[in-house]
DNA sequence: TCAAAAGTGTTTGTCCTACACCCATGT
DNA sequence: ACATGGGTGTAGGACAAACACTTTTGA
């Protein structure tokens, strides 16, 4: 970390995640003085805090160090020399959030000649699904935040015009990709799934059309067991397909 | 910012753009060791050689050293401190094609850790639309050379994988967002605009119905100019409607 | 007047939406 | 019994594919 004292701060934040390999001596940069950071968009299904309904929230840290000291940003850090892209992506979620990501995806990389004050930092940005019963015990300390997604502070850097687009990303993939069983767990029943959709898109959907419409996708397998307890007609337990294709093909995507 | 002051110099590229993924001497970088580059897969639609049907093309350039000396390669470089990365990728193309991208999207970035034996360089990798007719007449030196896209020889890096990747976005793209207009002059025919569609999604199309589902696109803007000469009724004219969306909006994409 | 492509009309099938309706359970 | 959500059936509209047909030119 003390190396880290004689430059400019990673786009993200430091403490305990941040850099893996400080052995940045005073060297030079070979290509020609960029430095690549690895950031992520962590999206968690949590219940409102007043309307109960669920709303997608995600994870912040606080800056410790300027520029931008004391706004939120999101997690990430340098890049290694000696880990993949998505391997960084995946390492600082879990020690942001003690979490491990369900679904990760490559979403873009920002590299504003301006967008960080002082040093050119070209960051590499993915986006993350994570399991919402687990997302709320997950950790919650002073630097770590979790925000509603729609309901950001002005965040450090382009982190807003971040987030928006990993929004828009979202939304418009969970229409035609089967990504929304990566919030629930290993089984879970239709209306499980359709609450899901119902909050990524912020919009209601015909339970019987929603039925039809993930059963004829071929991703869903369908269990014996049932949910009892409820005061009607026991649900039916899915599992999802993971030999089906998430609909992306040949391409990066993960 | 001082230790910026003690860097290597930039080694960017040398001769014409010789280097797709370049290398360097020097180790260490700023960040923790990775170079970052900018390459570009650029698309023409040119007539194939024998059978005479438009297919896409691609420039390569030739690599002058090691590693994968005389293998070619993506156009691309190092990127500048003070240089946007759509900007490098815009000019790494006038470089190679003296040509100027009619499109330009970030298609991905490539960072695996062995994508190129000894350095790590991380790659974001911009794909482009460039006019057919200009590109005919487009420079072809003795380091660079167009290619059937469907035709590689085997390349340096792994850029034949991202070749593959970027047809992929450009038939999935050409489907459902209005971009085939790049391949054409500012006005054009709807059987030309057909003809650019059938080579890129490689099968025939019905002209009664792509002219009524580019109509209804509202993308089109009808001119009062016809083209005469051929042996048959005249085709209207038709401009590309700049105000229109391409269809991607809240996010990066251009 | 004929070939060929521009351009229009129409049928057919598919998919999505809306909504009526039955099923199975807890209270 | 009955309220509640699970689950099935079906009619109607939007849209796309297929293809017949008319128009306009050059030869």
């Amino acid at each position: 970390m003390l190396e880290h004292s004689v430059q400019t701060p990673p786009i993200a934040q430091q403490s305990p995640l941040a850099v893996g390999d400080a052995r940045a001596s005073a060297a030079g940069s070979v290509a020609a003085g960029s430095s690549l950071a690895v950031s992520t968009v962590i999206f968690a299904l949590r219940p409102d805090d007043e309307s109960g309904l669920k709303t997608l929230w995600l994870p912040l840290v606080r800056r410790t160090r300027d520029p931008h000291r004391d706004l939120w940003a999101l997690p990430g850090g340098w890049l290694p020399a000696d880990e993949e892209l998505a391997a960084a992506a995946a390492r600082t979620l879990r020690e942001t959030t003690e979490l491990s990501p369900r679904y990760l995806e490559q979403l873009y990389t920002f590299g504003d000649i301006d967008r960080s004050p002082g040093l050119r930092v070209v960051s590499v940005v993915y986006w993350a699904l994570v399991r919402s019963e687990v997302a709320e015990r997950a950790s919650v300390g002073e630097n770590v935040r979790w925000f509603a997604a729609d309901q950001l502070p002005p965040l450090a850097f382009d982190h807003n015009r971040i987030v928006e687009y990993a929004l828009w990303r979202l939304r418009t993939k969970v229409e035609y990709a089967r990504i929304a069983h990566a919030f629930l767990g290993d089984t879970f029943t239709l209306a499980q799934l359709r609450e899901v959709h119902e909050a990524v898109l912020q919009k209601a959907l015909d339970p019987a059309n929603f039925r039809r419409s993930m059963e004829s996708s071929g991703t869903l397998i369908s269990t014996d067991q049932h949910v009892a307890g409820a005061r009607h007609r026991p649900a039916r337990l899915y599992r999802y397909d993971g030999r089906a294709s998430e609909h992306d093909p040949p391409g990066p995507t993960l």
